[in-house]
DNA sequence: TGAGTGATCGTA
DNA sequence: ACGATCACTCAC
């Protein structure tokens, strides 16, 4: 069997621009921590939103009390309350002061990303969370890396035909 | 196909 | 202060 190097994912690595980070991400492994239990699952499903041009994108709207996070530079977690009922996990990604984020729509056999969230036990709690130093969550790299398809982004009528249209939305081929 | 649910933000 | 809006899900 081959072992491969697990690595955890730093700072550097979210400072990209979004558009690298959310491709990117897929095949990467969450990992998520409590007292007395640690689960893991790979990301195979993202959404990049980039910028407050972007009008798909909560920022487009400007900094606010709920879009500050996606001002911070890329590596911490962007969490908001959906439809009154559902959670969403962000990951920043990019420079200080631009807003983008990576929406985490699923991880293996987990489609959809209220699902997500729900099953992970994320709430708002973990809103500013830094990937790089938590204790509770983190990411990890071990080599591989899918092929993908591209699709347009969810939920997201109201941004106009050349942002609704965009293939921002990014699916993991199956892994082998 | 539409009900459910509540934080957020623009308009006052 | 109120009301419209919304990166969703599940049951019909």
């Amino acid at each position: 069997m081959l072992v491969r190097n697990h690595q955890k994912l730093k700072d550097d690595y979210f400072t990209s621009d979004v558009l690298e980070l959310a491709p990117d991400l897929l095949g990467k492994i969450l990992v998520l921590k409590t007292d007395k239990t640690m689960v893991s699952f790979r990301i195979t499903e993202t959404e990049a939103y980039r910028g407050e041009e972007d009008l798909a994108c909560h920022a487009r709207k400007g900094r606010t009390k709920r879009t500050d996070p996606m001002y911070y530079p890329g590596g911490i977690l962007y969490i908001y309350l959906i439809y009154g009922m559902y959670w969403m996990m962000n990951i920043v990604a990019g420079e200080k002061n631009i807003p983008q984020a990576v929406l985490i729509r699923g991880l293996d056999d987990i489609r959809g990303p209220g699902k997500v969230t729900k099953t992970l036990g994320i709430v708002k709690s973990f809103n500013y969370e830094n990937l790089s130093t938590s204790k509770r969550i983190y990411l990890l790299d071990d080599g591989l890396q899918p092929t993908y398809s591209c699709a347009p982004r969810v939920g997201i009528d109201y941004a106009g035909e050349h942002w609704k249209n965009l293939e921002w939305r990014f699916i993991a081929n199956p892994i082998q």
